[in-house]
DNA sequence: CGGGATATTTGACCCAAGGCAAAGCGGCAG
DNA sequence: CTGCCGCTTTGCCTTGGGTCAAATATCCCG
């Protein structure tokens, strides 16, 4: 490797341009913000893109830090976390591969952004970016869809936050994994599953407005009832899908991802 | 007043296209969905814009029905809420003059719109709207940023769902009405300030995520305090409104609407 | 395989907010 | 002026979830 393809900058690894993937061989390619874009106005794209990584529980910005880049999750999970002066901490956005981190136009984070797994992002300077956008309405347009979709997602959240019990905000959350791990193989979610849950206790409470220690009660309950089995820390068995998603307080499905 | 320039729709009222106002006099000209439009452009909205208005109380949409408009509120205040089926109820948005109503692209609401005063809008079918934004860069571009700011506006929201006692809810609700009034006069929310609560115990409750009991409780509390006083039930007068941020939980300002 | 750090579970107790019920308080129609 | 209706306040009691503290699991690494 060349002297300069490889940096270390606050423990996250770069890799520089040209590196590593070509677009058309992404995993997010389709679902990412570069989704609309063809030819020309993807090689564009791929001129200014460049690989960072971070390992798991490693923050990748700060609110309030300077962030001279945009870019989409690849692989792995990453968490936007806003907190009050005593500590008091509120998830408000779990970024998953093909979401989009940073906003354009904007310098400065408004969120704490960490790596809860090994994280892979594909960057864009802010600058060159925000220039590209303003020229490839595809870019812009998928952005909006994005956004839209975000805003819908947070909405779902609201109500989560501020009006189920905690053992419905635990069944929730499950389900919410258990979609996403479905729609990740292009199938229904239903009948039998087993899952990874991507969060600690910790991170599921910052997620849901609760205490890690509720959350463990609600998921030994939940376990307790048959709702679920556990394997491990992170494993979970689900005998019934819909099963889960009666205890969740949604009505029917709960808003599929569509 | 011709026969098709006013229908009653839904107990709505709908003016025809070219009536009431031109945009170049209009109170939201410069900050709603179409405030980058000049010349060309503003002409085409305007030739497909139409009003609606609705009296305080009066639903807009419901849930799942067929939406064949988007539109601007010009005046008034709507909100968005969404329902368990057992009735609990979660407000997700608050629309205020220049906030926007609809989804590009989706022909169903999402969520339950609710006039809680006297509401006008300024509508636009949504196919026409939909290609004018595909041909038209400055509409997309403003929406998207405007999306974007709602998602802020959410994620803060959600911290407030999430993490604040029911007496940093109460102060937070009324810095925000406060900073909103401030930035409606230009001015910089401090010192002395009055102002109307726009919603009821109960649509408060289902904003802050709280019973409407708890609400009255925390603002007589707050009242007890000398921290507000109150003109009625809607009244509101704020000797301090540092003291009142004090009490929000927020670190200094609590972001500013920029 | 053992040791130690970290994550998780569980128990005992408490309190902030919810639920229920009964008064107040306006505002408006007649 | 009066009576009614809808909104709001207040009291009393209950409870879901928080807090503090201790006991397990689990994982990583040598």
């Amino acid at each position: 490797m060349r002297q300069q393809t490889l940096t270390q900058i606050n423990s996250c690894t770069t890799s520089a341009p040209h590196g590593d993937v070509s677009c058309s061989e992404c995993p997010i390619r389709y679902r990412a913000v570069c989704a609309h874009c063809e030819g020309d106005e993807l090689q564009r794209l791929e001129e200014i893109k460049f690989y960072r990584s971070y390992e798991a529980g490693q923050p990748i910005v700060w609110e309030g830090d300077r962030m001279d880049f945009v870019g989409s999750v690849v692989s792995g999970v990453a968490t936007l976390t806003q907190t009050l002066e005593d500590g008091r901490t509120q998830m408000v956005g779990l970024l998953l591969p093909s979401d989009f981190l940073g906003r354009p136009g904007r310098d400065r984070a408004a969120y704490n952004a960490t790596a809860t797994t090994r994280v892979v992002l594909c960057c864009f300077r802010r600058r060159p970016f925000d220039d590209l956008m303003r020229k490839t309405p595809h870019i812009a347009h998928r952005l909006l869809e994005m956004t839209l979709d975000e805003l819908d997602a947070a909405r779902e959240w609201m109500l989560l936050l501020g009006r189920k019990t905690a053992r419905e905000k635990i069944a929730s959350f499950i389900a919410i994994i258990a979609r996403r791990e479905a729609s990740l193989h292009k199938r229904q979610p239903g009948g039998r599953m087993e899952l990874e849950l991507p969060l600690t206790r910790e991170a599921m409470a910052d997620y849901l407005g609760l205490t890690l220690e509720t959350v463990s009660r609600q998921v030994s309950a939940l376990k307790r009832d048959g709702v679920i089995q556990l394997q491990g820390k992170r494993g979970v068995i689900l005998p019934d899908f819909a099963r889960l998603v009666d205890e969740s307080g949604d009505d029917s499905d709960g808003g599929c991802l569509s």
